[in-house]
DNA sequence: GCTTGCAGCTATAGTTACTATAGCATGTAT
DNA sequence: ATACATGCTATAGTAACTATAGCTGCAAGC
């Protein structure tokens, strides 16, 4: 029915997306050019409005720009499979497990290094020790 | 006892750390301006070798660089107590923790909805269907 | 004697994904 | 008339490196 446009603040506030990085997306080709006002403001429709929700819950989920435009085409273009897209998500899960694994060893190491600690007034810190042993 | 000065390829060599970062953190003050031979090449010694050690150790339990220049001033000035040293390691072990939960998070989500994906040919896919959820 | 290769050097740009600023135009409210 | 809000473009800044371009100087091989 409803050929309602709006702005890029409504739209901002419609999705949490602050304003330039909409106009940041648009430029990087996440976001189609939107028609322009007479006064040349951006114009949004709903399509516009619910392709950022699909970009922002990308985003949400620690996919990078390339991932969110490769699954952007791949819907654009219509010529993708649920096996396709199940693997992209489960590549990228596996991404964050090794960040997880990465950031476990460092908090193990560092919890290490505070519990060795005697947390004292002096300058003997077996922290310090730790860092520069050779 | 010994004197010996080495060239930014071997000291590059002894930490495994790439020559242009060398040079980058010298110049923004993590390392000191070293001697320099005849012909201008930087001559390093064993204290800076520790020092670079120490930084590289450091960004190895992924402190930033505020945090790494924090530490070496510390120790430098030599006014600081074992308890300030654990504090700050504490307090970085817990931006570690928030960035584990954030990933976390985003790894159940991940696999919540490749569970759900049939893994099929077609183009009716659960994960599509979740992210451009209204 | 000439060329090639290597190791240094400096200065500058590129990376990622935004975020912020400067400087401008226009419409509305006081 | 003035202020404020919202929009615009173009450009710079962020973090922590990494890479490039273009230079010098030394040593070895032909
Ligand atoms: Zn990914
Ligand atoms: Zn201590
Ligand atoms: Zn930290
Ligand atoms: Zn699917």
């Amino acid at each position: 029915m409803k050929n309602n446009l709006f702005t890029i603040g409504r739209l901002s506030e419609q999705t949490g997306c602050v304003v330039q990085t909409i106009r940041y997306y648009e430029r990087i080709g996440l976001l189609p050019e939107p028609d322009r006002s007479p006064r040349g403001h951006r114009l949004y429709n709903e399509d516009i409005l619910n392709r950022l929700k699909f970009i922002l819950r990308t985003r949400q989920l620690g996919f990078n720009i390339e991932e969110r435009r490769t699954f952007l085409e791949l819907v654009d273009g219509g010529k993708y499979t649920c096996h396709k897209i199940r693997q992209k998500t489960l590549l990228h899960a596996q991404e964050i497990k090794r960040k997880i694994r990465d950031l476990k060893k460092m908090e193990r190491e560092l919890l290490k290094m505070t519990d060795q600690c005697n947390d004292g007034s002096g300058t003997d810190c077996s922290i310090l020790a730790t860092l520069f042993r050779n």
